[in-house]
DNA sequence: CCAGGTGCTTTACGTTGTAAACACGGTGCT
DNA sequence: AGCACCGTGTTTACAACGTAAAGCACCTGG
């Protein structure tokens, strides 16, 4: 434990955070010339800042300077607009140094390399990671938050190369994604609930306050569940699951080798 | 593994399912005579019968064979119903005979049967449940899908009861909730892939065909990846994450061990 | 008998998503 | 040159939404 305060690297700093969204238009795009890649992500960049139920269509078209109906030259409607939102939030992981497309260091490198690249998503986009979370996938083999063939593959061929069987591999990635959904998921509505009510002073906190002392064991431990650990358990569940699944392939290896030799 | 049909003891039948949600009026209500709870109870089942996404004022009071404005006397706004959706659907808990609320069994028992009641609800609901999973809790220290600080109390309860330090308790608390949430959420929207989307025939079929080819490994385990094992999925991962909490309780007990007879 | 409340309906307003028609600048063809 | 066309954005329009404000019909206690 660090004695400085505790810094946590996937926060958004730096990083470029939602800056990275469009690095840059084909060769330039100054202003004129809307463009689905810039409805889009205007779209992330206005749900950042103002939260997923103020977006609109006439809000958005606004924030672009333009009427709404401009808007459905590029995106066949609202639904495949929230779509191509968590599309284009997701994509960043490929801009992301840190997140490797092939594990050339090994499996359990990739799989942390890229469970920390989707919690720097998640974190620089918290009120779009509900939706990330929630939305149907296309295909019924893609689980949220990796929602693309290309991950799921590159994830499954890592897993592959590393001994893994097929039937591990597939459950490996079940159990992946699970983790990353629900912890990510609790993680950003945690961080939300600590700005996002216009709290009320006091009539709120009274409640509270009447609630708790019918529940003595909740307000004796209250600043430990309050305090927020994210990043610890964060890091701490996902060595556990890399753990289990290393166990998973040995096992398996083991039994091949006996099998090869016998 | 049973040769018989798998049979997945979480799936809605018998066990009455949605028909639980309103057991009685307090004497007698017939029909007439509107209330909160049937208000709320008539909004699940539209939900469970047409979608989240179809639910509005004037069709929840067309279902109720009333005006939309009436369910205001009941129902301060549309938010609040949808928050009395999600309390209405998780009280469900408390009516579920194998769920207990003393940990009269072991802590193990116990997370293992509220895990498995919450499992029954979200599947009795698999429309409802991303609601749950997504509304930000009431007070901070709740996270879904538990979010009632009754549960909580019990919960942390039990461990502590067992021997689980407070650190451990609530550390436990939080594995088990995004566990909880990551799993089920997964499971219900994968479920609800297989009948929701209007499929047309074969342009869908074609796309998706064309993407496979490009990704072999996703090609050649297709049948892995799409076949259905959410049941033991989940009982694996749950006894998994109950084995992982046992470790952490023998060691923080041996180490108190260790300082009281020293 | 009647004042008041309770429970529901009516009416109304502003906002939403989106279809349809329109306006207008640039480009290419004759 | 003129003219048809096309891509882009605007205008107008409509049904459906959540909800505020009245209105109306009963019941109930004085």
């Amino acid at each position: 434990m660090d004695d400085e305060r505790e810094h946590d690297p996937d926060s958004p700093e730096g990083r470029g955070a939602s800056a990275a969204v469009l690095p840059a238009g084909p060769p330039d795009t100054g202003r004129r010339g809307l463009d689905r890649r810039r409805v889009l992500g205007a779209a992330v960049e206005y749900i950042d800042q103002h939260g997923l139920g103020a977006l609109t269509m006439r809000r958005l078209g606004a924030h672009l300077g333009v009427e709404a109906m401009a808007l459905y030259r590029y995106v066949p409607g609202r639904e495949n607009l929230l779509d191509g939102v968590v599309e284009t939030v997701i994509d960043e992981l490929y801009g992301d140094p840190d997140v490797h497309m092939q594990a050339q260091h090994g499996w359990q490198d990739f799989l942390q390399r890229l469970a920390h690249g989707v919690r720097r998503i998640a974190l620089a986009h918290p009120e779009v990671f509900p939706l990330i979370a929630t939305r149907p996938p296309a295909a019924p083999w893609l689980r949220p938050p990796l929602r693309s063939l290309r991950w799921l593959e590159t994830f499954l061929d890592a897993l592959l190369a590393a001994g893994f069987s097929d039937e591990a591999a597939v459950a490996a990635y079940r159990a992946y994604s699970s983790f990353l959904l629900g912890h990510l998921l609790l993680e950003v509505s945690h961080r939300g609930v600590k700005i996002s009510p216009e709290d009320e002073p006091e009539g709120g906190a009274a409640d509270a306050t009447a609630d708790l002392e019918q529940h003595p064991t909740i307000d004796r431990l209250e600043p430990l569940l309050s305090r927020d650990e994210s990043a610890a358990e964060f890091e701490e569940s996902l060595e556990t699951l890399i753990e289990r699944l290393g166990r998973v392939l040995e096992e398996s290896s083991a039994r091949s080798a006996r099998r090869s030799t016998s």
